[in-house]
DNA sequence: AGATAAATGCAACAGTGTTGCAGAAAGGAG
DNA sequence: CTCCTTTCTGCAACACTGTTGCATTTATCT
């Protein structure tokens, strides 16, 4: 499912900037933000519009987003259907590269409030090295000490 | 036990800003955001003397923090040697009152990650409303429909 | 094509958090 | 107590995220 087709089986209009920000977020498939977003398209759109779009995109759910650990909100999209997508599962952050990745074959663990207290929803956010870089930095360590 | 004494327990100095700082985040003893502890504060302290403050008591652990739904870092300070302290324990966030608190009851569950990848910590955070605002709301519509 | 509602771009703003630097203060030595 | 060194504090300036108001442009419907 492209882009094109996601924005047309929502009530929102479809327009160049909306299918061109949907498709970068449909090509990564991790959480960006919106800096990262803006660096992967064509040309000079507003940031306020960039903006605008991603929380539109939340709105009509056709996105989830996590905070990262330096306090910017990161969106992303995946195929609609896919289990556990509107958001509900925690998330992995590199403090080298900066990128987030989604645990998608976890689910939010379930946590006992007070009586009252209303629960809306819940964010986990793991973080350290990820894969690639820790690798990156074994290779180097080695030859380093060769 | 209290600020000054915390305080004199590690290799940093003593000043009074130090201990005012720490002592408004022992009495309220919740994750509370730079702008809040300067508003308990008693006199004109600078902005970036508090967040300098904040980063060390937090390299020397004698506070933790979490980042809230607004992307913002709030620190907190509880007694040294409660289990669960250095901030291994979800938070809850209020959106009405924007207040956090702590769920030192819980304590965070473990997620199995790939193989390479290093995780050095992970967040929580539970958002909604809290018992309080929870109480209010309710007790508010009650009487208006009466 | 024309009308209308919505989307975009621009300017300005509020807020968090950071850095560099100069003057003030803390803690230790004599 | 006094001097000295280290480090803390306050100030100015900055980078960045995210928001609002308003004028202009564009998508969609008739
Ligand atoms: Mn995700
Ligand atoms: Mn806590
Ligand atoms: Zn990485
Ligand atoms: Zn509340």
């Amino acid at each position: 499912m492209d882009a094109r087709e996601i924005l047309q089986n929502t009530s929102i209009r479809l327009t160049p900037v909306r299918e061109a920000i949907l498709g970068v977020l449909l090509n990564e498939r991790c959480p960006m933000s919106y800096r990262e977003v803006a660096a992967r398209l064509p040309g000079g759109q507003d940031r306020v519009t960039l903006y605008r779009t991603l929380s539109l995109f939340l709105k009509e759910g056709i996105v989830h987003r996590v905070m990262d650990m330096k306090g910017t909100w990161r969106f992303c999209a995946h195929d609609p259907g896919h289990p556990g997508c509107p958001g509900n599962h925690p998330h992995f952050a590199c403090r080298v590269c900066g990128r987030m990745e989604c645990l998608m074959e976890h689910s939010l663990p379930h946590l006992e409030v007070g009586p009252e207290t209303v629960v809306e929803g819940k964010h986990m956010v793991l973080y350290g090295i990820c894969r690639g870089c820790a690798v990156k930095k074994t290779s180097k360590k080695e030859a380093g000490s060769s």
